[in-house]
DNA sequence: TATCTCTTGATTGTCGACAATTGCCATGAA
DNA sequence: TTCATGGCAATTGTCGACAATCAAGAGATA
């Protein structure tokens, strides 16, 4: 269902509290709950039929996932993500992704190795069946991202990445309906991580996975310009 | 009164909560509640002499910032960082810090830089007054990275090292009594950081800023293997 | 004696109600 | 018309009480 998320048969649903966390946290990286809209304590109360206690819990724990932004006695607003915050965003993945993949080649067991060879694959696959843009860059790129992460080894930058920048980018992804141009490009940077981490080489390993993070946030830069240009030239 | 702390005067203290939470951090960081000791919503509640409402709001953004851990139906305990989580939070620094240098370069304004070279000054007369070990190491070193951060003009860097990390390493301070040894070795690394960044070259200041996070860790790795020799020659 | 079960006490999770603060809108004056 | 001011409704912050869950200890049995 859910092929980046973590929780596969219930990590952390023992309250109300936690079901509603990731109810609200689905919502809101999907685009259901839109960005910038407020968000009501009693509204969401009666939504999900819980109280506001459990409620307040949860929104809590979204705000410290930078999901929503809360004002003291005002109110929370879903987070709308600006070209400015979108790109301080590329440069702390490039920065802990790169220490990942370093990382990674210095402690990844075989297995895992496999495994990443595995995803590889199955995105390899279906990128030629299909256009198969929409699911690689949707979903399957964070898949491979995730599992190298995992390969740190580092509980740290596990929980900083995955729990919390990696449904930043979903959410970006969904917000400015970025398809992702440039898949094949990808596929191959992601081919040669995987042989430097094989291989154990660990600068090798970062300094690829710093330049595949930054050629990305390079081509979203990109065409953030040119989407200015356009909008400009249509004014005059 | 507290050096590295942004908030000098009252930054978000408009609610029980956020005030509570605050003395909590505080608490929590000088070792008044002891790393790995439970602590009970009652015992805080009367403690504090608020309700459980708001505490548990507090506790909540304690758990985000990491100095807590929680398990529903369980309880609370004071985090105990382990030597593996110590060098997790230095590779994780490594890699934000390094950024950070390198963003500094880019963007730092000439006040920014002239401010950072006043508290590189600074630390240089208390230590040439005084033995000055233990102010340097304990927060004026963190004031330097902390304006180095600021310096980024990273929001979302900023957030992540001044709000969450660099409280986790006071902490860290506090529980491994780490008075810290090599500070005039600091001192030249930080002078020729800050060379760097006003040269405007990012590539050197993020090369030097991540030799000086990993020999800070190289220093803490060892001093940990001596003291685990030293307790296998007692036993001995 | 060791182990298993059950009871008990305490702690956490949840709820509904009340108080405090905010934003909005109507009213009035310049 | 525009701006300031006051009141009002709605939302957030806080509180105390009840229900659900867990950990520990007493007791019984093999």
């Amino acid at each position: 269902m859910n092929p980046v998320a973590p929780e596969q048969t219930s990590p952390e649903v023992r309250t109300l509290a936690e079901r509603v966390f990731h109810q609200l946290q689905d919502a809101i990286v999907r685009g259901e709950l839109a960005p910038g809209s407020k968000i009501t304590e009693p509204g969401l109360s009666k939504t999900y039929g819980i109280s506001r206690g459990p409620l307040r819990e949860a929104m809590r724990r979204l705000e410290a996932h930078r999901l929503i932004e809360r004002v003291p006695h005002v109110g929370a607003r879903v987070v709308k993500l600006s070209m400015k915050e979108l790109l301080e965003l590329f440069d702390v993945r490039e920065a802990l992704e790169s220490m990942a993949a370093r990382l990674a080649a210095e402690h990844m067991t075989r297995e895992e190795i496999a495994g990443l060879r595995e995803v590889l694959a199955l995105h390899e696959r279906q990128a030629d069946l299909k256009s198969g843009e929409a699911y690689y860059q949707r979903e399957g790129d964070l898949d491979f991202h995730y599992r190298i992460v995992q390969g740190s080894h580092n509980r740290m930058l596990m929980t900083m990445l995955c729990d919390d920048l990696y449904y930043l980018v979903r959410l970006y992804r969904t917000q400015f309906s970025a398809s992702g141009t440039r898949p094949q490009l990808a596929f191959v940077e992601h081919h040669r991580i995987v042989d430097a981490i094989e291989a154990g080489d660990a600068e090798l390993a970062e300094l690829l996975m710093r330049r595949h993070v930054s050629a990305s946030r390079a081509n979203v830069a990109d065409r953030y310009a040119a989407i200015l240009k356009q909008q400009a030239e249509a004014t005059a």
